[in-house]
DNA sequence: CAAACTCCATACTCTAGCGTATGTTTGACG
DNA sequence: CGTCAAACATACGCTAGAGTATGGAGTTTG
């Protein structure tokens, strides 16, 4: 409960501020960032903020393009040095499923699209992980039209998993239950 | 802009401050819900709406509760009169991809899902209309759990496709396009 | 070491939106 | 046609949270 989480440093920077925001969006929700609530957590005052940005909203779209910028280099990079393609969708599911911590923040602004300013940022990096799933079936060996197709509904079913298990709690599923949804996944929807 | 959208009912009853609250979650979300533009919005000032709620969270709860009660009797109903169960799962796909009016709530209540109030809500919906997939699954000839996991599968593409494709307004799909992506759908997830 | 800039505290204003208190109209019914 | 309760208006209080004004402490630089 103590406002000491960070080791205690002595002057902040518009970057600090752009991390805890994230934390804070990923914790609790982009409507959870207030800013003297967020000046509490880093132990300082408003007056610091506002030094830093000239608006709570300037915040949030700094965090925003922060999190689109050097959220989710490792991934993709890692994935696409596997060199057989027919390996590389079932490895990308798998890994993806088992590595949830970074989706916490793609989920929290799933339940955030009220939000105008998270809107545009949404759609560019669904966009961007789309096109990849469509080139990766594609270099599977999938017709082009039917590769795009796939690539939609296994965005989607990415999408609507995050929001069924992570923001609804629906009943709790075990890990072995998990694994084999995550195996049903993949049979179902990459090509032998 | 005139606030006579309605034919100018003298006198309301609560069940038109929820329908109006319907109406707005499904245009402009939940946390646009705010008693005194309700009350503009129906010609009436607060005074009415603290007749008939205690508080502007009863108000949402009552709707929501409308919605969950009368919201999603029709389709299942329909798809249910089907005989043959391996004609009744693509025949629902086509008629929720071509009725997309009903879904408009659910697909705004998905986006407020930081709001507590409406997340046992979608919880249960989406419970029901799950176990409603397994259950057309298995009676069109799958083993039970693989008819689990594919419901789950189905399902959360249902979602994924909502949040992509109504929110976030990703690449304006043509008609052509999103008819051959539902019979992409239903090749992909129902068993020949 | 003094000027100048960076970073932060304190104390304030302002607005939106919920809720309350209390008076006023309308309409059904004896 | 008077009565009483349901339905509404008006005016107010209250809080959360954004934004402002201003002054001071710490650090860097000439």
């Amino acid at each position: 409960m103590n406002a000491n989480a960070k080791p205690e440093r002595t002057r902040l920077s518009a970057e600090d501020w752009e991390e805890a925001a994230l934390k804070l969006i990923a914790e609790q929700g982009v409507n959870a960032v207030a800013v003297e609530a967020l000046a509490r957590q880093l132990g300082v005052t408003k007056g610091s903020f506002y030094w830093h940005f000239r608006t709570r909203e300037a915040l949030v779209q700094a965090a925003l393009e922060r999190w689109e910028l050097y959220g989710e280099r490792e991934i993709i990079s890692q994935i696409e040095a596997i060199p057989d393609p027919r390996v590389r969708l079932p490895e990308l599911f798998r890994r993806v499923a088992h590595e949830l911590q970074p989706h916490r923040v793609y989920a929290a602004l799933l339940k955030a699209l009220d939000h105008p300013q998270v809107v545009p940022v949404m759609a560019r990096v669904s966009q961007r992980r789309m096109e990849f799933l469509n080139t990766a079936y594609r270099e599977a060996g999938m017709p082009p039209v039917e590769a795009l197709n796939r690539a939609r509904l296994t965005y989607a079913a990415y999408v609507g998993f995050l929001q069924l298990n992570f923001t609804l709690g629906l009943p709790r599923i075990t890990h072995e239950e998990f694994d084999a949804y995550v195996e049903h996944m993949i049979a179902t929807l990459i090509p032998a």
